[in-house]
DNA sequence: ATGGCAAAGTAGCTTTGA
């Protein structure tokens, strides 16, 4: 079983390449988007069902949006986080062959002085406190996603200066994750250094690779101890046209 | 200190992202 996990920002600029990824990646179980940025009467579900892929979607024009694309059944689809008020989508949850999906977009936070860090800070403890009890009627669960944070200085490049993204309560936020039992699959794993999953679209940043390792795939210990390789696929950043993150890829025995 | 790039909404720009 092949999880994965990409912020395509607009799936309606992107939907061609994620078919091609797809295509050319038949091993895939699950993909989770997020900024599809689509309302849902508009989303192409025929196109990826005529591909063979089964999808859920909970969609957002301009911001946010999530779905997963499947190869099987998507059961038990749960939109955002119960109990928290939240306008906006962000997580979509759904069971694949015993395995529980939570696809989700952490808010960016934009400034440390902003509302919406206070948000983001919310927002997170919020997934937090959800989180703590779904692992225990889900042994088996990934969290997949954009997750607007940094969790180490080994996945920021050396020119970043904005404190967002990499401010202690957010890294305290994911560390939180991490102690609730949470494995990072990619660090379970020999990675190359800079191994990132964002670059700016300015400055030439991806030629250059200063980028940003924020998206991430936390699993369950049940699920974690079958992760047999954890890989971040840069080749549809190099793609004209592309997203600013590339996919993210764990393959589970 | 600032812009730089891309997308969306909406029609000359602004807002947001990370």
């Amino acid at each position: 079983m092949q999880l994965a996990t990409w912020n395509v920002n607009s799936l309606k600029i992107r939907l061609p390449q994620v078919l091609d990824w797809l295509a050319a990646n038949p091993g895939i179980s699950a993909l989770c988007l997020q900024e599809t940025k689509m309302d849902d009467p508009v989303f192409p579900q025929a196109e990826i069902e005529a591909a063979g892929y089964q999808v859920a979607f909970a969609g957002q024009k301009t911001y946010n949006g999530v779905a997963i694309i499947a190869r099987g059944a998507l059961d038990e689809v749960i939109i955002n986080i119960p109990g928290f008020a939240d306008e906006q989508k962000r997580v979509l949850s759904a069971t694949l062959d015993g395995v529980r999906l939570v696809c989700a977009y952490i808010p960016n936070g934009q400034a440390l002085d902003s509302d919406k860090y206070q948000y983001k800070l919310a927002w997170l403890d919020a997934l937090g406190n959800w989180l703590a009890q779904e692992r225990e009627r889900f042994p088996q669960l990934a969290l997949l996603g954009d997750y607007n944070i940094a969790p180490e200085d080994r996945d920021v490049h050396a020119k970043w200066t904005d404190p967002l993204l990499v401010s202690p309560p957010e890294r305290a936020a994911f560390q939180r994750l991490i102690e609730l039992g949470f494995c990072d699959v990619f660090r379970r794993f020999e990675q190359p250094e800079k191994a990132f999953s964002w670059w700016d679209y300015r400055g030439f940043s991806f030629k250059k690779n200063a980028g940003l390792r924020i998206d991430h795939i936390l699993a369950t210990p049940a699920l974690a101890e079958r992760c047999t390789a954890c890989v971040i696929d840069v080749e549809p950043r190099r793609h004209e046209r592309p997203s600013d993150h590339t996919p993210v890829v764990a393959t589970f025995a």
